[in-house]
DNA sequence: GTTGGTGCAAAGTGTTTGCACTCTG
DNA sequence: CAGAGTGCAAACACTTTGCACCAAC
């Protein structure tokens, strides 16, 4: 991914907001949702609205630079897309998220493909359970 | 499953609303959102309202006789609870939704299992893409 | 200068909750 | 006949939108 973001190639113009939220959005790392991002966001330009960052995050959207997903019950959760794919693992004790990649989703992917006459663009995979030191928590408790 | 309504193991009272709604999401096979459901639930008995539907949904998921979903970007959907794992491959073209299963998943889950030593309670594979049809007609359009 | 982008406030969604009434157990 | 469950309307949380002003091109 282009990081240059003084110059990223976008159709539209580059105004010192919507730079800041790429930035923001790129160095975060993790996941960020719309108002988090706001948070950051008002720290270096504290004017910021939120309805520009719902807007510039629905244009990066658009744009395939960040990726949409749903951990939560609650709200959305974005982050800067990857050229990898990544999975996601969740902690129902602690909530963390660990990311992870694995051979065999490449592999599903492909049979289902095959089975289903697909064309398969995006593979997400899910995992939910306790880690290590919640399930000693809950085991303990 | 306990598929007999009329007498689930709720500790919880049966209401001819409650029971519907159980009945409903059981026959539905596929996915319900809160609004559907109630659209439904409405032929059957016109004064139902949404919040019950809600709260009977709510209740449903902490007995764990349904489960939440994320499909589009919008709201939840709902779905009878499975002993089979199934997952889904979207086509988004069509927006039809194949479940499927596949052993890879499991081995997968295993794999992750003992490298981060979790204990892992769900497993959810989301595939996104275009099927045949769509996508021929993208092709020649 | 045009016109796309912004901040603000108001409107929209989907979901939850307080209340008085109803019906199950 | 107690209290869980209901319908209704109001409240909520998150997201989108209309508008007047501002600034990138």
């Amino acid at each position: 991914m282009n990081v240059n973001t003084s110059s990223y190639p976008v159709g539209k113009r580059t105004t010192s907001q919507r730079k800041l939220l790429l930035e923001l959005i790129l160095k975060a790392g993790g996941h960020l949702d719309a108002d988090e991002l706001h948070r950051r966001a008002r720290e270096h330009e504290p004017a910021i609205s939120l309805s520009t960052v719902y807007r510039n995050l629905k244009l990066f959207k658009k744009l395939n630079l960040v990726e949409e997903r749903h951990f939560a019950e609650e709200h959305h959760h974005y982050e800067a897309k990857a050229t990898s794919k990544h999975h996601h693992l969740i902690c129902m004790g602690c909530g963390e998220v660990i990311e992870f990649e694995s051979p065999l989703a490449e592999q599903m992917k492909k049979q289902i493909e095959m089975k289903n006459k697909f064309i398969i663009t995006d593979t997400e995979v899910r995992m939910k359970g306790y880690c290590a030191r919640c399930r000693h928590n809950i085991t303990v408790a």
